[in-house]
DNA sequence: TTTTGTGAACTAGTTCACAGCT
DNA sequence: AGCTGTGAACTAGTTCACAAAA
């Protein structure tokens, strides 16, 4: 166990890149358990998405020792560690913020409700809007309601999924009625307290990424 | 100019990080375009989003050199080498492969069309959605047809964005279509030739990353 | 003067390689 | 024997700090 913790949170002391990689090896674990697989080298991991096994030990090393030596790491419990290192033990909730198409389809987006994560309302301001309910039976409320369906219900993440015109105003919304974790569709850069979190996915850069890899080297692959 | 080209493609050379912020800059440079600013310098660059001005220069200086010592760089100029450099310069054709309530929300995501990017064809196998359009029009045609769609038409891009069972599969196919850089929405890691550049957004990564905060180190801002 | 462009210094992250446990 | 956990070595990425240009 790691010595010198000079009480950083510890979201600060593990890397962000090593956090993605546990939810990855938590994906690949709930998949052997499922196939009845019993224990699990990080070598056998490492090779199931091509890298290193070092750093999946290194990556685990963070929060304890899980594995038997000569052994490896028991499926079973290593999953359970890793949903708890994860904060996945009970169920989060998220509400989406802009109930577009974007919105609506991220709120019934099958693959959250997996893994213990809960959409439980949209909010937006469109009157034709507010009111209904997305396919699968989310609820859009108006933001206006926002702060007082927190206190009353709780709201552990918010997705921000508005026009980037609006996007900072919405997000001092969120964070003013309490929530402290977002995740963040829209273009363009947010500011917003150190105590929040806020995570992007900017489908802009992704796609001028794969345009830079074709416009440069994409042919000689010498 | 660097030195000691070894042939290897430029991909390879320039971090993907620098790539992304690239993507950012442009952005920037096209608000401050907009906005009539003519010249801006790194270091005011570097305040909009909290970076450090040496990296944008060092950002740039994989590509040439933009600036003018003493005043900084002129807003229009910088943009139009940035949207060369990204190869933006000319329209890419886009397809969507899977045309749930993801695919269809992504092929009408207005931010796609705005720098250069032509959402052209979804292609889906469900008898029910082959022969429809999406909101704005963008046709569903059958996976069936890929093939003979990429040769005639032209595909730059695939956006992945079918259930995790069947991406491999469907992967393979746009591979074999000829498509050189893909966008993946499906969750789990997936094997692609070197040729290819493979991109993820991994929505259940982001949310676990979130959970994760919450989980540690959320609370004591000491 | 101001601000770029860049080597040097630094910091973060990854991989190696092996002692130590089972 | 086999595999983990981890210091040491290495690699990549960032920031500093300053000479050179406008």
């Amino acid at each position: 166990m790691k010595t010198g913790n000079k009480r950083r949170p510890v979201t600060e002391q593990v890397p962000e890149l090593t956090t993605n990689r546990l939810s990855i090896y938590l994906r690949c674990l709930t998949r052997l358990e499922q196939a009845g697989v019993e224990t699990v080298s990080s070598k056998a991991l490492a090779e199931q998405f091509h890298l290193n096994a070092a750093q999946i030990r290194k990556d685990l090393a963070y929060f304890g020792e899980f594995g038997v030596r000569g052994v490896g790491y028991v499926v079973r419990d290593l999953r359970q560690q890793l949903r708890k290192i994860l904060g996945l033990d009970h169920r989060l909730k998220v509400v989406v913020l802009g109930a577009g198409k974007l919105g609506q389809a991220l709120a019934d987006y099958p693959g959250f409700g997996r893994e213990g994560f809960e959409i439980v309302a949209m909010f937006d301001t469109d009157p034709a809007k507010v009111g209904q309910h997305s396919r699968s039976g989310i609820p859009i409320l108006h933001s206006r309601t926002l702060r007082a369906f927190a206190t009353r219900t709780g709201i552990d993440i918010a997705v921000l999924a508005v026009p980037g015109e609006v996007a900072q105003e919405v997000l001092d919304l969120i964070v003013t009625a309490g929530v402290r974790a977002v995740l963040n569709f829209s273009p363009g850069s947010l500011r917003v307290s150190d105590a929040v979190k806020l995570k992007h996915v900017d489908l802009t850069v992704s796609l001028e990424g794969l345009s830079f890899f074709l416009a440069h080297g994409g042919e000689d692959g010498a």
